[in-house]
DNA sequence: GACTCTATCTCGGTA
DNA sequence: TACCGAGGTAGAGTC
């Protein structure tokens, strides 16, 4: 990893233009090639940007970065204050959990915390549109497509909405009705659902882990 | 700006939870207080941030940073390689051209791009659930509704179909038509346009500006 | 403050 | 490779 800190200015040309009057910044350049210039503030995000693989020309006043797909970089220098690398290593990386991988997981273990009696059918039941992402059996003989998301948002509505319109076209799944299911649900979302005659749920993330490990605990 | 280089751990708890084993990598933080950690390589996204405003409290072998959300980051030092600082000062910031607004400025000037003998009637039309990008004339007289977005996907599909719906309850406005405009779209999104009795056209920017461009010349 | 939509989204999975 | 969906999306603009 090589860090510069230079007063510079930057003209981007790619997938738009955008370009950095003079200021100081840092300059950071990654072992795979990828380049970014950070100003002192804004979060994580970089002014400027390139990925890799790129090509880097360094010339005594300027860099030209250049990559693939015609997007170009160039980094005017005006003055170099501070040019110092590192030997990082590979980084053996993020481990997360509380994804929606895991709230599905959990959800199929146990899809009677959707609605009481729901049996799981499939996983990730395949449509031409994608796949749903729990396919259950109701205690009423009805069959039920749940969609899951961490946030449940208007997207998520449509998406099942879709789902729904693929399944129907398979008569052998009997009546269908669709469950919306996220960790909190905002009104417009709940909104829609209902108007589209589907229903929601929401679930707690936190509580569904802990009655998985009480399950647990009990064998 | 704060640079420091260390072999560390890290934890973070909040939105999700997530971990790095230990690896030597860049911690950085700005003036505004924000930390990112980055290992040498993957873009420009750092594995573990927290955005400012943001608490940051200094141990000798560990640094605990939370904030108003009670989202926290620890990071675990087990040795410091580097720890450097510089003053950038404020950035004047980025200027950027070619993004949405500006297909939709180009686009406004002459829908004909977007159907032969296309009128403006409005920009920003507002609907209860949000303004439509252009609504025009068609030559036949009917009404169009026009949804452009730099990437054609799904989304953009069903926005204009939305608002088509909240068009339509307006009985003024006579036959209703949506056409879903962008730069590229992708098959499944033309596929749903076409569905749900949508047109869609894709129209090039460069182009676009070059005609401006040439018209201006004209005058 | 909450809601909305854009983004050089990034990133990971999969066909 | 391109497509597709999730994201600690972030960030800007609007109400």
């Amino acid at each position: 990893m090589r860090l510069v800190i230079a007063r510079c200015t930057v003209n981007y040309i790619g997938r738009l233009e955008a370009s950095l009057p003079e200021a100081t910044r840092l300059i950071m350049v990654k072992a795979d090639g990828c380049v970014a210039i950070h100003a002192d503030g804004g979060a994580y995000k970089p002014l400027n940007w390139m990925n890799a693989p790129n090509e880097i020309r360094e010339f005594p006043d300027r860099w030209e970065i250049t990559n693939p797909k015609d997007e170009r970089l160039v980094i005017n220098l005006l003055q170099v204050l501070s040019d110092v690398s590192h030997e990082l290593g590979d980084d053996p990386g993020l481990s997360k959990d509380g994804v929606e991988a895991h709230l599905q997981e959990l959800l199929a273990a146990d899809p009677t915390v959707i609605e009481d009696g729901l049996i799981l059918i499939a996983r990730e039941y395949p449509t031409a549109i994608g796949p749903v992402d729990l396919l259950c059996r109701a205690s009423d003989g009805t069959t039920v497509a749940v969609e899951i998301k961490r946030r449940g948002e208007i997207d998520g509505v449509e998406q099942l909405g879709r789902y729904l319109e693929y399944l129907r076209v398979d008569t052998s799944l009997g009546v269908l009705r669709g469950v919306f299911v996220a960790q909190s649900i905002k009104p417009q979302a709940r909104t829609l659902a209902e108007t589209r005659g589907l229903t929601w749920k929401e679930v707690d993330y936190d509580e569904l882990r802990g009655r998985r490990v009480d399950e647990l605990r009990l064998f």
